[in-house]
DNA sequence: TAATTAAGCGGACGCATCGTCCGCTTACTG
DNA sequence: CAGTAAGCGGACGATGCGTCCGCTTAATTA
């Protein structure tokens, strides 16, 4: 067995990970995410380019880690929190109500942090990230608890409109009001 | 009025367009489509950069024009051709029908051009196509004959299972029966 | 057939970005 | 306070992009 001794991280590691998580946090908001360099969150930074590469491989693990943790906060309710997001209090909520509940909160995550998101799960890497997963699983749930066949195709194509780039893409011409409103009749529609 | 006299493409540059487009499509079928290069696509065609740059702007733009032709054909027989797919033969198929069998069409088309979809089409740049624009219509007119509301955000949503990302990647878990299954339960979902 | 012309050609070039490498610095430990 | 390894950073080589411009050649005209 190795020992996983943690060794903790030393005090200027620590600074420079929170300089580059507040620069990228900024660069991002300001202009298309996609051309955000390494180099120009490093010197935004104040930090060399093999610091940055020292931590994070390119630009979406950076966007990935600062949206993190607003996922994390939604996971937490979906597992944990009152309906019909979550659970309980009142408990039973029916699927599809569930869904469309769920589904209201990724559009509103996705109002606030489009850019990171558009910097994080763009393409075919939003299928890698650990967050797709939950997502997944937690839809899936929800469709067998609503007895839905095909659960296994319906569970990813209930989650495409939920794409970064598509949602970016259909807010040039909706509202988010528009937006939720679809995906709370594609909810019921498909999960009663 | 300007005179667009067509004036008729040299026979050399016929001949190098036509030479360009076997190449990439021997390309995009070999490998990962997004690690073709333009230069790539040049050597293999036996032709410069200069001579690649002056038709096509990009990779995509030539894995585009490869996909057309095939796209050309199903828009055709959703036009004009038998039922369910195409209004006619026979006619008055309803919606649900005819948004299932659009399904099954763009999913048998997927599978069969997979690399040039995803050299094509991938990400933002999907909804900046005109075959794009033309999906959109087509579902749109079929929620509108069934009476759906919310339509302009239902018709994009309904299209995201179609993304050739989220294709390639539940190819690898599933069936095409499988998928092609999942949309039809969604087809039949959302449009009664 | 020869002369004329402009469309077409191609590869060298300049630029941006990537990701690595390694000698120097500095925070922690005992 | 000395030893040490974790951390630092910017120079560097590699890769791909897209342009530019002098040369070639297909088409046209006489």
């Amino acid at each position: 067995m190795a020992d996983t001794a943690p060794r903790r991280e030393r005090a200027d590691a620590a600074r420079n990970r929170a300089r580059v998580l507040a620069a990228a946090e900024q660069l991002f908001a300001a202009g298309d995410p996609a051309r955000v360099t390494m180099e120009d969150i490093a010197r935004a930074a104040g930090v060399g380019k093999g610091t940055l590469y020292r931590r994070f491989p390119d630009r979406a693990s950076i966007a990935e880690a600062l949206l993190d943790e607003h996922e994390r906060d939604l996971q937490d309710r979906l597992l944990r929190g009152p309906g019909p997001l979550g659970p309980g209090e009142p408990p039973g909520a029916p699927p599809a109500e569930r869904l469309a509940a769920f589904y209201a909160a990724m559009a509103d995550l996705l109002e606030r942090h489009m850019h990171l998101a558009l910097g994080a799960e763009t393409g075919a890497r939003r299928f890698a990230t650990g967050a797709y997963g939950f997502w997944r699983a937690h839809v899936r749930a929800l469709l067998a608890e609503a007895e839905v066949p095909d659960r296994d195709a319906l569970a990813d194509m209930l989650l495409a409109p939920l794409a970064p780039e598509l949602y970016a893409f259909q807010r040039r011409r909706l509202t988010p009001e528009q937006i939720t409103a679809g995906l709370h009749r594609l909810a019921h529609a498909i999960a009663g």
